[in-house]
DNA sequence: GTCAAGATTTAGAATTATTCTAAATCGAGT
DNA sequence: ACTCGATTTAGAATAATTCTAAATCTTGAC
């Protein structure tokens, strides 16, 4: 060992990040964010349990849920589908996207999308692309006056 | 009542979608339609399973479910989030978007988004955008050899 | 260093969302 | 009227997530 600063320790941000938003750095959330990183296929909540658990077999589903939730809240983790809950649904088939609001909840129809074509995204060889989802999230106007 | 073709009865084409997919017109589904277009919120199952109910007492949420999957199925519904399972979660902080095998339900990064300025979307006076979340749905290379 | 206060973890219960099952009913075509 | 397959129903089962209360850990004040 010497004592020259090498790499920095990749857990340095990640405490970083935590600390800006008032949480702290435990074992279990560094175990969590490494099996994040470990395997980046978008596990569900109950295969991290289960691939953390491997490694720290104390560890529990409910922390697991309490640790993915502070690393969503410091910005080291997104959920790749931003709703949790149930299902809603839409009998307008025109085409168009939604609109979230972050803070009541509720959806709107926005009358507009983006088009295959007009996205331009480009795709790795051998990737079939049929839609594209637009969700737009914010404020609906009721909660922008609430904020003030 | 006169012969003569007024308004063309707007069950006419909730039918011919029902028998295009192979599905038949039923009291419930129709009922389940109705309570949709009634009142454009983007209910969950269960709020759309109070309202039918008022009107329907005998109706199960289990038809329900089944009503809504018969509509989304012939295309005159959509599920406001094509999800539905677990949420899933995602360590790249990088600005990116996520594409959906509809086939195998694999997820996979894809470096490149819409930004809201690209987006040039108009939304209503009042509302706040903050965040574009775009989801690309269709086939995997996997599936994509699969389905020949 | 010791202690109190607050944060975090834990197991398990509770809740919520959805799917499944098996029996009853319905409806179209004969 | 009869049959077959589709649909509905109630309720059980499963899956996903949240809640609860007790135990444990950490940090900062002394």
């Amino acid at each position: 060992m010497n004592a020259v600063a090498t790499k920095p320790p990749p857990e340095k941000s990640l405490n970083e990040r935590l600390a800006h938003s008032g949480l702290r750095l435990t074992p279990q959330r560094q175990q969590v964010h490494e099996v994040l990183r470990e395997k980046m296929d978008h596990p569900t909540a109950d295969q991290v349990f289960m691939r953390a658990k491997s490694k720290m077999p104390e560890i529990s589903m409910a922390t697991v849920y309490n640790c993915l939730d502070a690393l969503v809240q410091c910005g080291m983790v997104r959920q790749v589908t931003l709703d949790r809950g149930a299902t809603r649904f839409c009998p307008n088939m025109q085409d168009h996207s939604h609109f979230y609001c972050d803070a009541c909840g509720s959806v709107y129809d926005i009358l507009q999308t983006i088009s295959i074509k007009d996205a331009d995204i480009k795709l790795p060889r051998g990737f079939r692309l049929k839609l594209i989802e637009t969700n737009l999230h914010g404020l609906c106007p009721d909660c922008v006056a609430k904020a003030k």
